[in-house]
DNA sequence: GTCTATAGGCAGATAGAC
DNA sequence: GTCTATCTGCCTATAGAC
């Protein structure tokens, strides 16, 4: 059984990253959940507290599956891959990045939640600035950087028709020397 | 001296580009406007009626922006540096793209708005393919999405930092072959 | 930890005067 | 076209009982 905290940032999570964190509320969550929204206060107490919340958690996953991706694949091509269908995975539930949602939103959310989803950027940056290294490919910052950009709207295009192509077909180059 | 329903649509296009469609509403636009919300209700008389019109409006000056790119660059590679370009006036302004707000916030838009948000992505999927296609380069297709893809997110990304660079950099690789 | 009840404000939207 | 006035509902948030 998960406890109501995570079911919380579970639910929020995914309406974030289908609607927006400014297109659900607080009844959207207990209704679904079964509770009531003063039991979402007594775990979060401002709206904010769980755009935090939920931007530092999925940072931490992030950081735990990485390490695992690393374990899992033995050369930086598989590890890259296996980010690409980590994307394709939200692409089958009709759901964006949620800190790339955050990113657009970003003039509504506080500056304690923007800085989060900076450092957020910022470690998914460098983690694949290091799999662009360890391959041997020379100007591998500028790989990283076109590598984020084009996941990210590509995840962007493809959920407009849920065309898991586009996201295929937009980083192919990035793949094959 | 412009009148009261551009001026309308000039604010909330570009709120809906910092702020999202649903992180501005009908009062924000009244007040910087210096009128009242049921004046604005006169011109667009559900929320959703100025979602429709806002895009239809980028779409009508996308069709014209093309043709004078065409008109003021001789090369295709001129006319791609043109959209990049363009993209970097976003930026300055600390701006995402309207469209790419929208196709983000998906699925808390109408069917209505979501249709003409895919036709805008349709268009201008179709005029890069068309460049890449004069350009000669193999493939027109995936570098059609594959630059459209990238042109949104390092937008995103940039838009993080107020970094121009991370746009260059991330579209590097179509400019030359 | 969850509830009932409620405050206080803001949202989208409408009716009818000017 | 723009206004005043208003409706209804939803939103975030809190107080206090269980």
């Amino acid at each position: 059984m998960t406890d109501t905290k995570t079911k919380i940032l579970d639910l929020a999570e995914s309406l974030t990253q289908t609607r927006g964190f400014n297109g659900f509320s607080y009844i959207d969550l207990a209704n679904e959940i079964g509770i009531k929204t003063a039991s979402i206060h007594y775990h979060f107490k401002l709206k904010d507290d769980l755009a935090a919340a939920l931007v530092e958690r999925l940072r931490e996953q992030h950081a735990l599956g990485f390490a695992a991706m690393e374990a899992a694949n033995e050369t930086p091509e598989g590890r890259l891959q296996a980010a690409i269908d980590y994307f394709k995975g939200y692409l089958a539930k009709e759901e964006f990045c949620m800190c790339g949602m955050m990113a657009a939103e970003l003039q509504s959310v506080s500056p304690r939640v923007a800085s989060l989803v900076k450092a957020y950027f910022r470690d998914f940056e460098a983690w694949l600035y290091k799999q662009f290294e360890l391959a041997g490919r020379e100007n591998a910052d500028e790989l990283a950087i076109g590598f984020l950009s084009t996941l990210e709207g590509s995840l962007l295009i493809a959920r407009l028709t849920g065309d898991a192509d586009v996201i295929s077909k937009a980083l192919k180059g990035y793949l094959k020397e």
